[in-house]
DNA sequence: CGAATGACCTGTGAGC
DNA sequence: TGCTCACAGGTCATTC
């Protein structure tokens, strides 16, 4: 599910519920995700209020009131919902067998909001390519999963300028470059491609070609960035994008992949007005390239 | 060092 | 109706 767009929307989902909540009981129902839960996981959240719930590109971020950080993230199947009212399993006793868990229900937050009312925050993830980190208060911006990232594509920052210079004498594809966290932070296949359609720039393109010899960012440089920040804006307020799982928390459906350009219309035309292309598909670092051969170079 | 590849998992849909 | 195969929104470890 999980792209910046589709994690920003989840944020948005939990927050109403989870922000102010306190944890009154946590259930970790297998050993590992991706990764081993991490030490005493339950009775370190068990008792904590939570503060915040924020977003690092992909990352969830749960602040709670010992300053103890919950970092989660979703993975490529990972998902959250959002139960209210009193849980109807017998209080205080937790069955992997209780009929009102789902497959691939590996941990159930119980919460209680601060006017005493009951709710649950459950992480669905078949796949299992999830996890969950803890960040001990005053190391979040230290913490190896956030420390690395390069910069939100969400906001101001992200310029032809600064694309310039991240990019300035790479040889990698565009679409790596694009992949790559390191440089910017929350974009994945699907808004790739598509950011590069609105570019008008060749996924095989160099990255360095984005850049003059001093380094200046060229006409493609700053039309790129622009398509970036838009099409994060535009599957935001989408409610991001959904395939195969749900994405929002509530259960409802993100409905930007009606608006898709490019991804996953392999053979289907070309959506730019006045382009008699045709999408095609091709495999770059092992992943699926949705791209217009004729207008995209 | 950067860049490409495989590994981690389960589910689904296409093709036979 | 089954079976097999390819593929899926992401990251990390290992190779060259």
């Amino acid at each position: 599910m999980p792209e910046l767009p589709e994690v920003e929307t989840v944020r948005r989902g939990l927050a109403g519920t989870m922000e102010g909540a306190r944890l009154v009981a946590v259930e970790q129902r297998r050993p590992d995700l991706r990764f081993p839960f991490p030490d005493d996981f339950a009775a370190r959240l068990t008792g904590r209020r939570i503060e915040a719930l924020s977003r690092r590109a992909k990352y969830l971020v749960a602040h709670l009131d010992d300053g103890l950080a919950l970092i989660s993230h979703l993975g490529m199947s990972g998902s959250w919902r959002i139960e209210r009212g009193p849980d109807t399993a017998t209080p205080g006793v937790f069955h992997h067998e209780r009929s009102k868990l789902a497959a691939h229900d590996h941990a159930v937050f119980h919460l209680e909001s601060p006017a005493g009312e009951p709710s649950r925050a459950i992480f669905n993830d078949p796949r299992r390519f999830g996890f969950m980190l803890f960040a001990e208060p005053g190391a979040l911006a230290e913490h190896p999963a956030l420390s690395g990232l390069g910069v939100e594509p969400t906001g101001n920052e992200l310029s032809g300028a600064l694309l310039a210079t991240l990019f300035r004498d790479r040889r990698t594809p565009l679409k790596a470059a694009l992949l790559d966290q390191r440089l910017i932070a929350g974009l994945g296949n699907i808004y790739v491609c598509e950011a590069l359609w609105r570019a008008g720039l060749s996924p095989r393109r160099a990255a360095g070609t984005l850049a003059t010899a001093t380094g200046r960012p060229t006409k493609s440089a700053e039309a790129l960035a622009i398509a970036i920040r838009e099409v994060i804006a535009d599957a935001i307020a989408a409610g991001g994008s959904s395939l195969r799982d749900y994405v929002q928390a509530d259960g409802s459906l993100g409905y930007f992949q009606h608006t898709f350009a490019v991804y996953d219309r392999e053979g289907e035309a070309c959506r730019k007005p006045g382009c008699t292309g045709v999408v095609h598909r091709m495999v770059q670092s092992g992943r699926s390239t949705f791209y217009c051969p004729a207008c995209q170079r």
